[in-house]
DNA sequence: CAGAATTTTTGTATCGGTTCAAATTTCGCT
DNA sequence: AGCGAAATTTGAACCGATACAAAAATTCTG
């Protein structure tokens, strides 16, 4: 048969149909090792002559309290964990402990001030991992009312405050990269920085690179720079330049780089996104990577392995922040304060002795 | 204060503690503008002093029925989502059109058989969209039985059973690809095929292909072959090579093709994931391409518009699958049988007439 | 075969809210 | 002050299951 009538069939109605109780139809569901096989065989029978549909989830939850789930949220449009490289990276570590495990991934956005409370607020979730705190206060604030337990990564100044995260030793981590470089015997070197305040792109100073209110790409430069004054370098040989970490403000500011007769023969980018513009513009300009400049990425994404020339680069371990992040929002032992791991550095095809 | 005691804070205990009935208290939250300011300010207060964290999601949601959330289901890991390069470009508009209208997505993993009945049944979504429903009957199956709406993306054989679908037209679509390399004067063809049976690579023959257990690489190849005829190229003097979709078949794969004598001066390839690869196999096999080997995709994923060189491909209508997949899932209005959409031909950097 | 032990089944409380008709209060006017 | 209309508030029913103690049925022991 399997008509169902105008209204939705419930467990009550499959059980008042079959004869048994409330409690022993929900059995056959949940638990059908507990009731006698003619018996779970009739109501199954019936359930699916009513067109029972199972139990209903919400129901169920509502009784069990986990919904199973991790709730992902960034302060950006849900398109954000599909089209910026690290994002995507670390979610496809975070899906694939997930899947391990059986839990769902719920994907929540904090676009809009105004829908991001409630977006927080009736996400089906049993935890947050957090992306992109900097300038977040208010998704940490709200997700904190939340009282579920959360996750903050690629924090910076959440440090300070009390918030449970989980991120990478930026500046030991830019340091290395820039050891690297000079012991390759670079000299003139220069930053290539991800976002440090609101939307500029060009060239910066140190002054404006301190006062900067993204943490990790300040102390991202602080690493840089670190590797450098050990090496005897003057800091302020190697200019920095701020782009929007997109493709047209990347190539702008290369040009401006390239522009003036001082050039440099390495390039520290802080991410492995905007590494690869730049061996796009210096390919497109008639450099070749490495030979004319060597350049360095920060993140590791897996771009970074197949991208040519492949990018020599400071690897976040991704699986390990993906694993501590789902275990401490769905195993329930919530992380204390921030835990720091090291980057790794890769070495590839983009960086090499200079020429001269 | 700020404290909460052992048990959790329910509505109504807040309720009780500011002296007014549950109702009022929970206006208080969900329909704020019907409680005279200065109870719901009291209220508000006493909340706040008692640490309650907002009504509870499933309490609510038990009552009003609607998650407001679609749930996309693969019978991949979850990584695929982050992975494949068209399921991204389609979780990327899905995820666009889920925003803007202030829905979550919710991911759900159809890995393993058995846990696809418990991740399907117990996933909190008002609708499914269905990925990959090729030998996916099961999935199928299994989503009806949940009695939400569904619809199916790149479906094929769907088209006979009475399963709503969403899809471009595979024959069409690559009739005309086969058309434009024809028509710049290409006259010695490959096609390189997205998987066809179960996990092979290499050369195979037309039976073969007529037997392919995926319907879209079958219609594909078919809309190849029909241009073929049309324009008097005897289809047999166009190798067909299977691959598993990823690199290393791929460029086995593509060895094989430019072992022989007869090598093909353009590739017609069923995706742009495996375009790609040859694209890059031909460059460090010391081959130009357009120059000495054209090539076409289809797809029409972001990655091929940043290529280099610029894949010429057939675009899907991405858009307007996820819109509509997302309408019929979320706004009620299930689809009825199936709707076929059409490619469109984009043509950039990777095709031009032969050199001969 | 009585009585104990075990397996099944039952009935009802509970999860945490929303809804809605009815009751109450407040307000505007004459 | 008196009265009807409008604005608030109340209280109980309900959403759809699961849990658990108690009751009933069945099986096992000596």
């Amino acid at each position: 048969m399997t008509r169902q009538g105008e209204a939705s069939i419930r467990l009550k109605d499959v059980a008042k149909a079959a004869g048994v109780s409330q409690g022993t139809a929900s059995n056959v569901f949940s638990k059908p090792e507990v009731v006698r096989d003619e018996v779970r065989e009739h109501v199954l029978a019936v359930a699916k002559d009513l067109g029972y549909a199972g139990p209903s989830v919400t129901g169920r939850l509502l009784r069990q309290g986990k919904v199973n789930a991790v709730g992902v949220a960034a302060i950006e449009p849900l398109r954000y964990f599909f089209e910026d490289p690290w994002a995507r990276h670390l979610m496809t570590e975070i899906s694939e402990i997930c899947d391990a495990r059986g839990a769902g991934v719920a994907l929540v956005s904090a676009r809009s001030d105004e829908r991001l409370d409630w977006n927080v607020q009736s996400a089906l979730v049993d935890g947050f991992i957090l992306l992109c705190v900097e300038g977040g206060e208010r998704l940490v604030e709200i997700t904190r009312q939340r009282q579920l337990p959360f996750v903050a990564l690629a924090i910076g100044a959440a440090a300070a405050r009390d918030i449970p995260a989980i991120g990478v030793d930026n500046i030991t981590g830019a340091r290395v990269a820039a050891e690297h470089v000079i012991g390759l015997g670079h000299r003139r070197l220069a930053i290539l920085s991800a976002m440090l305040s609101h939307g500029n792109a060009g060239r910066v100073d140190a002054d404006y690179v301190r006062a900067a209110t993204y943490s990790s790409s300040r102390d991202r430069a602080r690493g840089y720079w670190q590797a450098m004054e050990a090496a005897g370098i003057d800091r302020s040989t190697a200019p920095v330049f701020e782009t929007r970490e997109d493709e047209a403000s990347t190539h702008a500011v290369m040009a401006e780089m390239f522009a003036g007769p001082e050039q440099p023969t390495a390039i520290l980018a802080m991410s492995d996104k905007i590494a690869m513009y730049a061996v796009d513009w210096l390919f497109r300009s008639g450099r070749t990577v490495p030979d004319d400049v060597s350049v360095i990425g920060f993140d590791g994404v897996p771009e970074s392995a197949v991208a040519t020339p492949k990018l020599t680069t400071m690897e976040q371990p991704m699986k390990e922040i993906a694993r501590r992040a789902v275990e401490a929002t769905l195993g329930g032992r919530q992380v204390e304060g921030k835990q720091v791991l090291q980057a790794r550095l890769v070495v590839r095809e983009t960086t090499s002795p200079p020429k001269a």
